[in-house]
DNA sequence: CTTCATAGGCTTACGATGTAAGTCTGTCAA
DNA sequence: TTGACAGACTTACATCGTAAGCCTATGAAG
């Protein structure tokens, strides 16, 4: 099987997916493919071409909105895969923020984002506002959790740690909560759809009172 | 003026506002101070922990909530200050979205919201709810807004640019967009703002309707 | 069949980077 | 006077992206 842009790409997101961004050098990619590393020059312009690759390779993974459908439905289901597939590849969501992503997949995603909300009656405006403010809460909402220190299962033991390690008398109401979480009356789990909804609602509402 | 960790952080956020967080290395930071890029480690455990230490300088920076007042009017300033401040070191957000933050900055922010909240009555679940979807549009909509290729003013003009550049055939709703730029009907600028009273008001409904 | 351009490998080399390990020196307490 | 120690410095190493150039198999042109 020789060497191709789509084979590196490919061995690219899985050794990004396996072992994280920093362990995605150039190097060790051209090992996994059974290559040198120079190699890999031939197939990408550089790095940074690489990157951008592996962006375009997860965002086509997500779900695009259906232009005639009913917007919000559509949004919903829109931002919810998009935070599924970013979950999978938890190294993608901070490439996507720190780049132009100007590929035919991130091209395709905001022209059909941009193309639901018009035709649901958004203006100009409205339209970029709506796409924007919920494009913040999946990008936001999806580094906070990816950098949540613990395992949701293990969250309420792992307090306790926390909170032997961290002196607590300073940060009352933080005790407290820590509190609520070790003693199970409170699970301290965030779901994206708290604030996905809160913002589609509120939209919604702008919509229908213009 | 002896080299202290105070004067190398501080020269850390200096030199990151000034040529970004590529060009923070231990070698031209210490040369920044005077000194062997080696002495850094007698003020500073690691670079990571240098990265810690600015990240707890910029969150100092930001108002914190009060905890007698209005909830909502103090979660917008403090949101609406978390955002200027994050704006002004463009580095920062990068660092602490990608970091466990754990320093007594940053451990007060969360204390201080924590208690604005509950102390409006929201339930512990409420509470963790309302922060962590004010915090993901706080990052989400400063991350996206850093990253966006254009500087605002020149974003009209910048937009011909672009859309000489990339086929616009297979993206007619995105082209659509881009010319509403052009012509001036539409200036394609954001606001923090507009997702923040989204959520804010959202939260309100929720703590009014239980 | 020969020639020869080309695509796509490979080798070598360079300047960053973070930091481990060890050294030197000035200050101050005993 | 001595001796410990804080805080500077030097050297050295592995790892990184990638520039430059080399080598060879393939396949089209003569």
């Amino acid at each position: 099987m020789p060497l191709s842009r789509e084979r590196v790409l490919a061995s690219a997101v899985a050794l990004a997916d396996a072992e994280g961004l920093k362990a995605l050098s150039m190097r060790k990619l051209a090992q996994q493919v059974g290559v040198e590393a120079m190699s890999l020059y031939n197939h990408v312009k550089n790095k940074d071409d690489l990157l951008g690759g592996i962006v375009e390779l997860v965002v086509e993974e997500i779900d695009v909105p259906e232009i005639g459908g009913h917007w919000k439905q559509e949004m919903r289901r829109r931002c919810v895969s998009a935070h599924e597939v970013l979950m999978r590849h938890p190294w993608a969501t901070m490439l996507i923020v720190s780049r132009a992503n100007v590929g035919p997949a991130s091209l395709r995603y905001v022209d059909a984002t941009i193309g639901c909300l018009r035709e649901a009656g958004f203006s100009w405006a409205m339209t970029d506002h709506a796409w924007n403010a919920l494009d913040s809460h999946t990008y936001g909402f999806t580094l906070q959790k990816l950098n949540f220190p613990f395992d949701p299962d293990e969250y309420a033991e792992q307090a306790e740690h926390y909170v032997a390690e961290i002196a607590m008398a300073p940060y009352p109401h933080l005790n407290a909560m820590a509190q609520e979480v070790m003693e199970g009356n409170h699970d301290g789990l965030n779901t994206f759809e708290f604030g996905l909804d809160l913002l589609l609602d509120g939209l919604e509402r702008m919509l229908s009172r213009p």
